[in-house]
DNA sequence: GCAAAAGTGTTAGGTGTACACCCATGA
DNA sequence: TCATGGGTGTACACCTAACACTTTTGC
């Protein structure tokens, strides 16, 4: 292959992923303790280096799936980071992303075998690097596609009753949301489905269980649909 | 230097940057004619790699005063690039930015020298590699921008008259705005400074010019004001 | 039968939108 | 004096936000 930029200085390429998890009413963030120098032991968000031939999703995935043995899941680009000296070890310029996962299916095998710790976000206390600041972006970033677009399921299981989403807007925005505007405005985006059966976890009535029907959403998105919540 | 990640595989990075101006209604990205081998003399977006000791928003106003002779400009990032095809000669991840500028300000004699062209985004043909993708996202970040945060002044003179503005923003929507409706918005949020000036470039009567008084947009800013248009 | 969470409508106030005429001036 | 673009106010529709009681059922 001709090197047409030859020239050029090569840099190293880390993504750095925010995974995501909902459970009893907080988003929490996996953290993990480095495993390797420098500051190893320390606190600090899950990374990996993009390969050579290697798309930046592909890295996330990889990433993802090691850690949580989850693939598949929703997620985007916070965006790059490339101080010149926000690692502290060499020269590298780290792509963001956030992922949302089903805490359910999380392994928790994993999770030990890594050292992986669910951590409430508002808790998160120091990571290394940079590694704050980007959550604290990807944070804010949540919290912005979430009033406008409804990705909030992709926290929760298939199967997910509304005081569960409630809760799980409500930890988002961190504040209280008034239940019957929530619901009103939940049933007119019409992209949820009721199941005959019932949560009795938490109630001695018990929820109704709803889904989410991908495809009544791609529908009306397409149509220019509006689904501020 | 301890080298703790040699293992690793270092990656050319680039930055690609979207520069916009604004001028008869309409907004203009600079194209350039690509003066170097692969596509050489293809039309293209600014762009410059990553230097070794170069911080991302330091490339980026290297690349923009090399092209405009401008400092100090507007710019945000809109995300990163990484596909491993997406540049035909060898694997580039591109960050990309857009940067708002006042046409007015702007180096002519640059222009022509790097056989720059202004080209009405709306019209811009065909551009190497994903250059189209990037501009078509960067136009609907500027859109998401603009409806909550008045960036529009940046793409302004200093000086600049209601008729103006409103035309500006007009073609950021891509949509007729009711004169009196904007006005109003634009007067409630109360970061306008009207002078005693008028232009009568465009009509017998003149219109008023304004300027934007940063000090009071901050100090609102602060206090969470709203600031959609 | 009672405690505890699930579920359900209405109203008032505020916000966004549509709309038409007078003003200032140079030619 | 007239043609041209600049500047101004109001009314109605819609949306948002506030608010309290009934239902179900396991214990």
């Amino acid at each position: 292959m001709i090197r047409f930029y030859q020239q050029e200085h090569p840099i190293l390429v880390s993504v750095d992923c925010i995974i995501l998890g909902f459970k009893d009413g907080e988003i929490n963030a996996l953290i993990i303790k480095r495993k390797f120098e420098p500051l190893q032991g320390e606190r600090s968000l899950l990374g990996g280096f993009v390969r050579e031939n290697e798309n930046l999703d592909a890295t996330v995935s990889r990433v993802v799936a090691e850690y949580t043995g989850i693939d598949n899941v929703y997620m985007e680009q916070v965006g790059a980071y490339g101080d010149v000296d926000r690692d502290t070890a060499e020269r590298v310029i780290s792509v963001v992303y956030y992922a949302l996962i089903d805490m359910q299916q999380f392994d928790e095998k994993r999770r030990k075998q890594h050292n992986a710790e669910w951590i409430n976000i508002n808790h998160v206390g120091q990571l290394i690097f940079d590694h704050n600041r980007l959550l604290e972006d990807t944070i804010r970033l949540l919290r912005r596609r979430t009033e406008t677009q409804p990705i909030g399921f992709n926290l929760l299981p298939e199967k997910f009753t509304l005081p569960q989403l409630q809760s799980l807007y409500e930890a988002i925005y961190q504040q209280p949301l008034d239940k019957r505007n929530f619901r009103k405005k939940v049933f007119e985006m019409d992209i949820l489905e009721r199941l005959d059966e019932k949560d009795k976890s938490s109630s001695k009535r018990g929820a109704y269980y709803y889904k989410f029907n991908k495809e009544r959403y791609d529908q009306r998105l397409e149509k220019g649909f509006d689904f501020s919540l």
